[in-house]
DNA sequence: AGCACGCCGACT
DNA sequence: GTCGGCGTGCTC
């Protein structure tokens, strides 16, 4: 060589994260001029192909040069500092492997909008550039250019047409005509609001009646006085646009009041999470019971890193956790708690806001990219110190945990689905905490099976809670046979029994709220011809279509598709369609027959699309403005209101007949916390569950509110079946449009999966619902021993067979899934 | 995920 | 003849 290697010490190879589902992280160049600049966890501009690019995530430095290929160049850095740190890499990494997630996809996942894409990013054209020979698509974006100096990348993809976008800016970089910008502050600029407050001097009696008496002249002022006054009894802060709205008044006459003197107006940053006024503060003492507990999570967690706080519904765990974080904040670290998705718009998150006030961050699911980001960036900063939010407020870049809270640890919600990665909050949690040496309580009133086979067998510790608070009893419980519904056939009542009429009727007339679960979504879920059973089907998705009043038409709820209702029997010409199975619109129907008077309100996935939907809810049962709510598994969570007396489960055996073997765990855990919503405050609560099968075990259960009889049970069934947790389930979807084809390649795992010894394969079997969006889904069960060595051995054969399988001429669009502990 | 390449059928 | 459909392979 005939200049030696430069000696700086920097390194000159990164291994980069782009947003995509490759297996492998990539590698590129570090330019000599970056080598001292870059570290991992910042993001970078790469090229990738031909012509795309990407802000990518750099995940490690190193030397080694890769022989295979040659690398490409960084082409620059992003950022001053890494916006995601080595502990938070090390978590995405875990979370690739144990989940067999791409790194990309963790990224996808972990990343707020802002922080991933460039679309936003702005190029500035530089006035020096010579008169080049521009291709067609690049002469437009050049003449706008030219002409305005600046387009973001969205302006220009608009301009030329998105195919040509990444041709148009290679040309415009290669030849160094514009300048390109940093997205993230050019993006993000926090809302700003103008706050109207008195001045001080007038802020004591007299001199404000003196006021009062100066402006007596000015009608339209004193208006304005008295509405500010008036707000700020209420709340601490006042916004210039709430008291033109209170007061009818103009910005006018505000600004003549503040060049008076007599208000001030200042613009302050707005927070863009909710800031409830706080209500009238609840006791902070704990009971006896509830000391006890709190001692003895202190003392376990001097043994053990994870706690299980099992506490019956109405025990006060809240008051536990509010008391656990304040004493991790004394400690100097931050708090992360944990909710099922639903649980954020409950009382507890204003409850939590009423201790914690600015030092408390929500995270919602529903929030803008924008308030993500200022999230983001108050973690990181540390100005929360506690973080409540669902499963996604995992990947917020905490400094240093010192707990994390899981909160009804058994909800399902916990366990993401759809897209990759296919993590599990509640386990993942866990592994979080075990970087940051953290502790890990885990609450909940049911908890899993798995949590408490945990327990048994010493790896967590546990803490009961069974007292409720301030004494009031569990409701009482009654199962009735639904077949009284039969002698009912004369009226048009189907749903509710005779039994549950009269205790409905008793309960409104004590002016008490109730409450119905069903567990089916929609109006009369599908229609069936009573002559030959033929029930219509969506023709892409192969699942019963549903009936929707509002819309009078038939929804598929997987692809969406809307049809016509069916008046004549396509199979056998009868015209004796009828809806069968009801959903809670139905029940919504029949109740309002039952009692005209009542006012009745529903609470499923339909009705709550929106965003204020749910808290104007919650605020009408609050202010007993609706009598009875009907509701599917939604009504389960997080509601507590004073005055529901009564309960009712129209339909035990829907939650007792769905096939996974989850379901009697599922089926106690909602029937117990539908229950535990009766009679919280006042006792006196009843639970009506209707049932054909009303010998089931797990009813009984449910009755005795035996967590423990329930856990033995469940346990030896899961022992003897081989299921978790003595065993690690993973499972396998297979997406084809072809059904045989995805047969084959189902099959074609089973075979290589065969040679694998001490594992159990199940299927392949059509997926429960085995067409959606023109996909037919095929699914493998694997069940490996809990072993580590076996396990990776599996899921190495898994990432191998889908490289081979999906290489198979004809199967190349084949999607092959992967959900380790599906659940 | 995109994007290019290449192999087939349906058109001016 | 060629335009464009989509199945296939690759990205450092």
């Amino acid at each position: 060589m005939l200049f030696p290697e430069s000696p700086t010490q920097g390194v000159r190879f990164a291994d980069v994260i782009v947003p995509l589902a490759l297996p492998q992280v990539l590698t590129y160049g570090v330019p000599t001029d970056m080598q001292a600049l870059l570290r991992p966890g910042m993001r970078v501009e790469v090229s990738l192909g031909r012509n795309r690019q990407y802000a990518a995530i750099v995940d490690r430095l190193h030397n080694n040069k890769p022989e295979l290929y040659q690398v490409k160049p960084i082409r620059n850095i992003i950022d001053d500092e890494p916006v995601v740190s080595a502990l938070q890499l090390e978590f995405w990494r875990w979370i690739a492997h144990y989940y067999i997630a791409a790194p990309g996809e963790v990224m996808q996942a972990a990343l707020p909008a802002h922080l991933k894409l460039m679309g936003e990013t702005r190029l500035i054209w530089k006035a020096d550039t010579p008169e080049l020979q521009w291709t067609e698509h690049t002469l437009l974006a050049v003449e706008a250019l030219e002409h305005r100096t600046e387009l973001s990348i969205s302006e220009l993809k608009a301009l030329v047409g998105e195919r040509h976008l990444n041709k148009v800016l290679d040309e415009l970089i290669e030849a160094e005509a514009v300048l390109i910008s940093d997205a993230l502050e050019q993006s993000y600029a926090p809302r700003r609001e103008k706050f109207v407050s008195l001045a001080p001097e007038f802020r004591d009696e007299q001199r404000l009646s003196k006021l009062f008496d100066t402006l007596a002249r000015a009608p339209k002022q004193l208006e304005l006085l008295m509405a500010l006054i008036e707000l700020t009894v209420k709340q601490q802060v006042v916004k210039q646009s709430e008291l033109l709205d209170r007061s009818g008044c103009t910005a006018a006459q505000i600004a003549a009041l503040q060049s008076r003197g007599i208000l001030l107006v200042e613009e302050k940053d707005v927070d863009r999470v909710l800031i409830e006024s706080p209500v009238e503060k609840k006791s902070y003492e704990f009971t006896q019971a509830q000391l006890k507990a709190y001692q003895a999570i202190e003392e376990g967690f001097k043994t053990k890193q994870v706690i299980l706080l099992e506490g019956v519904t109405g025990s006060g765990k809240t008051l536990l956790y509010i008391h656990k974080i304040k004493a991790c904040l004394a400690q100097g670290a931050q708090v992360l708690l944990l909710l099922p998705e639903i649980g954020l718009t409950t009382q507890l998150v204003s409850r939590l806001y009423q201790y914690f006030g600015e030092e408390l961050g929500v995270y919602h699911s529903r929030f803008s990219n924008n308030e993500r980001v200022e999230i983001w960036e108050k973690v990181k900063r540390g100005t929360y110190k506690v973080v409540a939010g669902p499963r996604s407020a995992l990947w917020l870049p905490f400094q240093q945990l010192g707990t994390i809270i899981v909160d009804e640890e058994h909800d399902a919600s916990y366990k993401q689905k759809d897209p990759a990665p296919r993590f599990h909050a509640r386990d993942a949690a866990i592994y979080l905490a075990g970087l940051h040496g953290a502790q890990v309580l885990l609450g909940s009133a049911t908890p899993s099976v798995e949590s408490l086979h945990n327990v048994q067998t010493g790896k967590y510790g546990w803490v009961p809670l069974r007292e409720r608070y301030l004494g009031v009893d569990l409701p009482e419980i009654q199962v009735i046979n639904a077949k009284s519904l039969e002698a009912m056939r004369s009226l048009a009542v189907k749903l509710i029994t005779p039994e549950l009429y009269q205790a409905m009727a008793e309960a409104l007339s004590n002016k008490k709220q109730i409450i119905l679960f069903q567990n089916r979504r929609g109006y009369a879920p599908f229609q069936l011809c009573m002559v030959c059973g033929w029930v219509p089907q969506c023709k892409n998705c192969a699942v019963a279509l549903t009936y929707h009043k509002t819309s009078d038409k038939l929804h598929c709820h997987y692809c969406g598709l809307k049809s016509a209702i069916i008046h004549t029997c396509p199979s056998c010409g009868s015209n004796r369609l009828q809806s069968k199975t009801y959903g809670t619109e139905k029940v919504e129907e029949e109740v309002q027959q039952l009692f005209p008077e009542a006012r009745i309100a529903r609470m499923d996935v339909d009705s709550m699309r929106g965003k204020q939907t749910m808290s104007n809810l919650f605020e009408k049962l609050e202010k007993h403005k609706i009598d009875i709510l009907v509701g599917t598994q939604m009504v389960v969570k997080g509601l507590d209101f004073a005055r529901v007396a009564l309960v009712g489960i129209l339909s035990a055996d829907s939650l007792l007949s769905y096939p996974d073997f989850r379901v009697n765990e599922r089926a106690f855990q909602l029937m117990e916390q539908v229950s535990g919503r009766a009679g919280r405050t006042d006792g006196a609560g009843k639970v009506f569950i209707q049932a054909h099968n009303t010998k089931h075990p797990v009813i009984a259960w449910v009755i005795e509110h035996n967590v423990r009889a329930f856990y033995d049970h469940e346990i030896r069934f899961r022992e003897y079946f081989s299921y978790p947790p003595f065993t690690r389930l993973i499972k396998i979807i297979f997406k084809h449009k072809d059904e045989a084809k995805a047969v084959q390649a189902a099959t074609m795992l089973c075979e290589a999966l065969k040679l694998q010894e001490q594992i159990t394969l199940q299927g392949p079997v059509p997926a429960l619902v085995s067409r959606v969006r023109n996909l037919y889904i095929q699914e493998v069960s694997v069940k490996c021993p809990r072993d580590t060595k076996i396990i990776a051995a599996v899921k190495s054969t898994l990432i191998q067979q889908r490289q081979f399988i999906t290489a198979q001429r004809g199967l190349s669009s084949l999607q092959m899934l992967f959900d380790v502990d599906p659940y």
